[in-house]
DNA sequence: GATGAATGAGCGTTCATTCAT
DNA sequence: CATGAATGAACGCTCATTCAT
């Protein structure tokens, strides 16, 4: 009790004991900056100005700049993922599940503009040669067999596929469609139209 | 022998006075740097070294780093549009095109492994925030959108789709496979079969 | 002990904390390396180094090379403005001004040998072939120039003379002899006593 | 006789035998890329292509860049004398003698804009932190002493004047109002006019 | 004599990171 | 907890000079 009142105090009258509101601000901006400018061409500096802290409060809060960029690109997964968990079909046929997906996925495209371009950023890209992970990409288009494989599980799919290699297939359709649309403002309406009979018919038993 | 001994010599450490052997050296070691290394990971320095010269005969070639970038990506190009010229095959059905034309794309990986996902690092990640063209894999959809286009119109293809758009998503699920078949290194027939039978399945009238 | 070997230590060994310190350590490093060894030859490098600081604080002072020197040839003006106020004489005659004019000039010199001659390093010297504004000479030529008209006007000097020209004359007059005297070591007072009348003479209506 | 035969024979037949030739372009394209960029903006390289010549063909001529600013001094100085020499006064009284220099600065300033400028980039600025010679000014002033020395002797100048002093004074007013001239475009007629009273007056017995 | 491709030390500048305050 | 001055290795690039042809 006695410390709630405390922190409550601390909360409006101390200025220390600020960390986690550090960090969030640290977050909005880093989002922010690798999304306008890209990881290269975001110093540690710019994202700690552009929350409005100190230099060398950054590295209170990562160890350095590129556990700030996965610490985004870990972030945008998350997003996203709550975003198509949230908008999941209550009837799941093929078609209605893909439908839900893609749209989603554009939806949110559309809600975070450049987000989800500047997290897949490839980690090559960051690492100068270091062993990395595997990518966003090919995590996503694991979800995607997985979606595959249960589709093909109810009887809702065509069972010749490999549904990992159909999800790599599927993501790879997504994310150049999208990124394509993106630039050239083709109408998001027909792009869903049109990715969305393609791959039906394409998955169709 | 006194002479044959200078002739060895000769080849062997002269520092090879001839311009356009020069740029031949920094292009292969421009390439394998940059597949290897990546863009920002490579110095042009390094370049130079690699292909046994001066730091500052690379600016004999190049303006700068970018524009040796930009150089092997187009010499990147242009081979893989050698390459898929020559593997068109005799009787364009849809099926023959289009399975002809991803084993020609799977072909060429194979036999340059990186060299496309290098000269796919988006001209977005070596421009601060310049204005770039079109980026390479957007020109290479319109490139399978104008396969479609053209199998609608002798009536293999399904008409109801937009071309252009099918053609972003062909190329995406081709490059995000032989990027991911490359990581796993799943076995390359398997992923040509199913994207061979994806894609034919898709788009059938 | 302890604590006076602590504070020893920490005076001596200490980085220096604060921006101005090292802005003035800057700027004496600055204006001791350009009067040594010019413009071309002084590399920010040095200049850091001899202000005992790292490379890069110097760009945390100045945006580049060439503000530092602007800034370094803005200082000594200011400084010799100064230094001329400060003597001038009490009766204004024209043999009274100009006495105490060149007098401060050559005494300042003389307190800061080569200085004014670093300072004056054309601004053409720094400026590939930029738009250079009026330089120092011309504009000290003007504040002569001045003077040589407020002596006409008060009777003291031949008033057939365009002021300005004649202030040229006599600017280009005094540096010339003041860089002069300056190599060959000749005796300053014999210096200011030919100068002085030949300019007196020059001028008396 | 045959000798005189042989090099005309050789200067129109064969291409080889340019020494001199080589030499008189770089002098040119020297002196032209001097006076227009500096010292520090004009590579070797520039001078040759301005010539007309390989870039090696330069070191066949120059030891090194130095030397051959040096040489465009050395040629402008000298070029100058002879100018001077050619419109001595018939008649050596101090007006005459100080108008007819005076003039001949300024017609040849006018006839080679930029020359005596670029010629007197002082010597300090192209040595790193050697030992130079008298640079040309000073040298340029001992003239002018010289000319104060025999009008003193002869009883045409005021002999209480050092003539060193008083000729670098006059030195310095000439350079000073030359460039100064040379900026504002301010009418040749006028400065000259002006100059020359003011010497003459301060120089009068 | 003439050439120009080759060289590499050296330049001005940047930026991820540290640490005294 | 927060700061921002300080750091220096590393970058992309230039240019006076050499030398095989």
């Amino acid at each position: 009790m006695d410390q709630e009142a405390l922190e409550k105090t601390a909360d409006e009258t101390r200025p220390a004991r600020r960390k986690p509101e550090s960090l969030a601000k640290l977050k909005r901006a880093a989002r922010k900056l690798f999304v306008e400018r890209g990881y290269h061409a975001t110093r540690p500096q710019d994202i700690a100005r552009e929350a409005g802290l100190g230099h060398g409060t950054f590295y209170l809060h990562y160890p350095d700049k590129k556990a700030c960029f996965l610490a985004f690109v870990d972030d945008a997964r998350e997003e996203l993922h709550e975003y198509m968990k949230a908008r999941q079909p209550s009837q799941p046929t093929l078609e209605s599940t893909i439908a839900a997906n893609l749209k989603a996925v554009y939806e949110y495209s559309a809600e975070h503009p450049g987000v989800l371009a500047a997290a897949m950023t490839d980690e090559i890209i960051i690492d100068a040669e270091g062993a990395q992970a595997t990518p966003l990409l090919v995590r996503w288009g694991f979800d995607w067999g997985e979606i595959v494989r249960i589709a093909q599980s109810t009887g809702h799919a065509c069972t010749t596929y490999n549904p990992e290699i159909v999800g790599q297939a599927i993501l790879g359709a997504i994310h150049q469609t999208a990124s394509e649309g993106a630039r050239s403002l083709r109408g998001r309406e027909e792009v869903l139209d049109n990715l969305t009979r393609f791959l039906v018919k394409a998955l169709k038993p």
